[in-house]
DNA sequence: TTGTAAGCGTTATCAA
DNA sequence: TTGATAACGCTTACAA
């Protein structure tokens, strides 16, 4: 790799001179600036960004650190992400904790060493169910700018992006509820340990109750097979004339299960689900979800955590990023 | 953040003993080790990551380049390349071309002036199709390692990692023919111009001419509703006894229309897909797949890219990633 | 066993 | 308008 020696050395003019030729400095001449451009461009010449970093002691590069990837909600989240810090002219390095509390305390501790400006994170599902949390209050303590999202820890100060978990399910039940009439409302979920999920039960719960109806969940995250378990719900309880997901797979296996105990969808029962980007395409009838804006929660995080990083009386903020029902074919 | 300067200062000694000290050199002796390492340890010092970077001329970062984290097969990838780059002490930083040719040229650009060490990257579906690929030859130029998976560029020499394209699809149909005596197989795909697309769909042919039987290839990367156009083909053609579908969204289409026009899985038509981790809960009945082992996909980039930066005369080397028929209940 | 000094590639201050 | 020099934080000959 070309370097300002280099190229100082062969316009016979030093370094600072070229330095600030590139850097198209008001001190430097025009027919200097025009020779050392030349060469630079001849000779490909890039600065050196470590070298730039260690200078300005700013790497301008944001920390990701995600449960997983492979659920669609965080991909689409890093989705979000990528686009926007490359906006800005932020690189991001991106970890797993594979919802692993060990492997998330290590990836803040290794990058906390200069690696990163900032952190975006989702803590682990471990970490959550645990309740341990100090490692990321120790990257704060050590003035390293966190911003988390999605699945948050009320007890950490720092700016939060979230989606509207309780509202958006107590709406999609609240539909099922008032627009459609409908009175025997199942739930199933495979997260009901996770705070998120924990909050949509609760906004399935009090619209439930508000509607004087009675509240029937069915918990799968440690149910092996959950097509079976579905099916056998639904022997068992015929008059269930309506079923809400608060996860992205859990609807799906639903609308399959509903259809092979005979019932149609949407006349007989009714689905809504959670979902992103092609969930929609994958059951029959397309099922209608709740729409979590994932990129949008991605951008924002962005954005909040680079004003941060950048002004220097940033306030802490809290961002609610709405859901959307989007109607498919599931409901009437 | 701690640096070794105060830490010399705090101790009465100088930074390379401070240095020495703390990398365990012999030249030093146990007692200032002792007091090093225990100021170390209460200030908690950690060596200044870019510091180092800029000494050593090497980053320990992998440039991962991704068309796209939202497809399932890329996801899972991600996650081994960076399962296997923590284990290795790599950080990676990942870019998504979003499947430009534009984005594309500017990360591979952009990370070209030291941030990493080397370059892991599928290409992008529009390079591939315009066959612009200069842009990833310039890298190499400039003796930056790069590893290519999956979507690879034949004309350009380096390190591959690909799936068994043809033969994994050839032997899904031949399956097909050969246990199931399948007679009239339909090939659906969206993904039909891109290197992978095209290699799948040269397995089936062949697998099909060997047997003497009709191709039926139904394209549908354009098609707006891919629903109906699937399901009007199937009540064209009622012979139509077997579907295999070349990615991971409409074989799980397939058996939802194939339902709708009557038809029993696999009673009276068997459907193979392509898959990962969670497609085959999310069709009644279960998907048989061919099984992309995208995690070992990047596992095995990233042991290859690692291999070629640490070894002096490394050989270039494509790998094959055979794939698995995991039979689900949409075939016999 | 410890310390001095140079150097990685930049940028910025100050002097010429 | 240009150049010499120091500095960012670290490692490593080499000198003491």
């Amino acid at each position: 790799m070309t370097t300002l020696k280099e190229l100082a050395k062969l316009l016979n003019i030093s370094v600072s001179t070229v330095s600030k030729a590139l850097n198209d400095s008001h001190e430097i001449s025009a027919t200097t600036k025009r020779r050392v451009n030349e060469l630079a461009e001849k000779l490909n010449y890039k600065p050196n960004r470590i070298a730039q970093q260690l200078k300005s002691n700013t790497t301008k590069t944001i920390g990701v650190i995600l449960p997983t990837v492979t659920n669609p909600f965080f991909a689409e989240v890093l989705h979000g992400i990528e686009t926007n810090a490359t906006k800005n002219k932020y690189d991001i390095i991106v970890c797993l904790s594979d919802e692993s509390l060990t492997k998330e305390q290590r990836s803040l501790e290794l990058l906390s060493n200069g690696s990163v400006d900032g952190f975006i994170i989702a803590v682990a599902r471990e970490s959550q169910v645990l309740e341990q949390t100090a490692h990321i209050n120790t990257v704060i303590n050590n003035k390293i700018p966190v911003l988390m999202f999605d699945r948050v820890v009320n007890e950490i100060t720092c700016d939060k992006v979230v989606v509207d978990d309780f509202q958006s399910v107590f709406e999609a039940t609240e539909y099922l509820i008032k627009t459609e009439q409908r009175k025997h409302i199942l739930l199933v979920s495979n997260i009901e340990e996770l705070s998120v999920g924990k909050l949509r039960i609760k906004g399935y719960q009090k619209s439930i109750e508000d509607a004087n109806l009675k509240s029937n969940v069915l918990k799968l995250s440690k149910v092996d097979d959950v097509e079976k378990h579905i099916y056998n719900y639904l022997q068992d309880n015929p008059e269930t004339d309506a079923i809400v997901s608060i996860d992205h797979i859990t609807g799906i296996i639903a609308i399959n299960m509903a259809k092979k105990t005979g019932k149609n969808i949407p006349k007989d029962i009714s689905v809504i689900g959670f979902g992103y980007e092609h969930t929609q395409l994958l059951s029959s009838p397309k099922i209608s979800i709740v729409h979590q804006k994932a990129y949008e929660i991605g951008e924002m995080s962005v954005k909040l955590l680079i004003d941060n990083l950048k002004s220097e009386d940033h306030k802490v903020k809290t961002i609610v990023v709405p859901s959307e029902l989007k109607l498919g074919e599931s409901t009437k």
